[in-house]
DNA sequence: GTTAACGGTGCAACCGGTTGTACAACCGCG
DNA sequence: CGCGGTTGTACAACCGGTTGCACCGTTAAC
């Protein structure tokens, strides 16, 4: 009474069907110019009559490639949900991916035993490329792609580069993005700068600092540095901190969006107006900017577009091209918050 | 200068060094009764001198299996990232499939595009088994799924249950969950009930209804209940509209624990206490139950459970097991606001 | 001493494609 | 007529494993 598993046509069948050779066949639904016009409708016609499509496994044993590429996330996933940024850039990923016939998988690496798993698929050879969504330095799983020769993208600048000669790279140009929040608040005449950032030790924060300190110079004094979290709570509450140092400012650059919400909604509790008081401007075109009042000025960074970058990366790699790094550039978008 | 690309070492160089056929290799490594426990001792050593592992396309060639399961999801990623349902059921899936040799590939099903190439995946016979995470009648996919005898597992009671025979399904007991919702409400001794659900046709909405209705009766009159979004700002609003019409009510089942934080804010807001004067009851068991005040009695539905199940079932499924019709059942947490 | 049973191993086929090479048929040319 | 060159096809090997079956040597039973 089920269904009758009919088993999927194969290469013979077609070859049989058109009365070529399977070699023949395999040609001409590949469309080799080895083969005439003629055969090749006639093997195509056999392999629409019998509903043929060539089987992955055995495909992929043949060509030697699996045509699937591995996602490495070092984030447990429900972090990994959670924030967007990810998010933005597995879908450029995925975007890009879905152009070509490869398939993405997204491998935690997380736990112990995780890496372990990944470990063991990598030299099974189960991917034919790697995408390090966060890759930090000694991580013993690249270590494990060098040795293998797995064609390897990391996404973020290690310092130091280790492996500059074996894996590619693409990161957006964080110091960039600094230096153009701080030379739209210098051009519009603020003086007096406050920077509420996020976490001190995050590579990407050093760097945004150094390029608004390369623009501000003085106007950004060591003080009126401050580092927090990255969501609107710790914006708010660090606001209230500069608030109450009584200290003279005009304009606050931000470490993320949510952060400049919060900083926001401080400084019109304190009576005072944005942006005819102070200037803020935010990172990350976060789906929040838009929505502040007034609409957030800010940075973005292009992850979605580092996403289509870091899979066509690796496609090439697959092709065989050498290694390659590339910079991605940040934009200021321009709102009502300046 | 690159890093010469070792190629990976095969059976045959395993055999060789261990000095048997490649056929006693193999048995050997799959600990076969067949073979000697000296030679096999042997085999493994040479196994590790030479750093073997088997290669993941020859191996699914030959076993005709890719050991790689696809999970199917119709939302478009960001909103299946920002929606915690998801992001615990799928993490259900991958944790229990970690423990086994699978690997788990989200497959994007949204445009037509995606559901080109995830239809093409499954001709060409790319995974071993698929699980829908929100099936939903009449979708194409599930009958080429059928027609090419793929075994899949559903994630959700499809009305109907056009393909029983051939799918297996998991899904949790909403209306359940409404009984026992309702039922601490009555215990309780609260009389007069207000519900504040999500989209009226949502068929857990339907059902949950339907369990509270079977509990509560008249207790719970049709005008009582209203159908809004699941964000706290839905329910927040729709407390409005109730206390806006000035009726007589001390307790309000909410269809998820953000609809619950809101109706609590507006609840306090009109001077009313919780629980003191009126009881509130949840949905979900979201990590924003344990943060409001008071923390919010709620019922839980078992996600990650469920993910487990789902993925035990697919693989059952691919060792030939029949379809079978699994129910989850739903969970009272009791905690400060009833 | 022949034979049956049995444990251990190797040969070869197979999974389902791709691809190097040989070969046959045909062409025009000297 | 024979030659070299082109075109189109088929044979067979190959990718890297697994597995049915034949075979071998040993031992026990008759």
């Amino acid at each position: 009474m089920t269904q009758p598993v009919r088993t999927a046509p194969t290469l013979a069948e077609v070859a049989a069907a058109a009365g070529v050779s399977r070699s023949t066949a395999s040609r001409a639904l590949n469309d080799s110019p080895r083969i005439s016009e003629e055969t090749k409708k006639r093997v195509r016609a056999a392999a629409k009559e019998v509903n043929f499509v060539p089987n992955a496994r055995g495909r992929a044993l043949a060509v030697g490639r699996t045509e699937i590429i591995a996602v490495l996330v070092t984030e447990p996933l429900s972090e990994l949900f959670s924030d967007p940024t990810y998010s933005e850039f597995l879908s450029g990923i995925t975007e890009e991916l879905s152009e070509s016939s490869y398939l993405p998988v997204i491998l935690q690496a997380s736990s112990t035993h995780e890496r372990n798993r990944a470990r063991e698929h990598f030299e099974r050879r189960s991917f034919d490329a790697v995408i390090d969504v966060s890759p930090y330095k000694g991580s013993e799983l690249l270590e494990v792609l060098r040795e293998l020769g797995v064609p390897t993208v990391l996404c973020g600048q290690l310092e130091g580069h280790p492996y500059r000669d074996v894996f590619s790279t693409v990161y957006s140009d964080d110091e960039e993005g600094g230096h153009f929040a701080a030379l739209a608040m210098k051009d519009r005449g603020r003086k007096d700068i406050v920077a509420v950032l996020g976490p001190q030790d995050n590579p990407a924060v050093v760097d945004r600092l150094r390029g608004y300190r390369a623009v501000l110079g003085e106007d950004l004094p060591d003080a009126n540095v401050i580092y927090t979290g990255w969501n609107s709570g710790d914006g708010y509450q660090a606001m209230h901190q500069i608030l109450a140092r009584e200290i003279a400012f005009d304009g606050v650059l931000c470490g993320s969006d949510r952060i400049a919400a919060g900083v926001i909604t401080a400084l019109n509790e304190a009576g005072l107006s944005v942006p005819a008081d102070v200037s803020v401007v935010g990172f990350d075109d976060h789906e929040i900017a838009t929505r502040c009042v007034p609409a957030l000025t800010t940075v973005r960074q292009p992850l979605r577009e580092e996403g289509h970058m870091a899979a066509n990366i690796a496609l090439d790699m697959i092709k065989g091209a050498e290694p390659t790094t590339t910079v991605m550039h940040m934009q200021l978008v321009q709102r009502d918050s300046l």
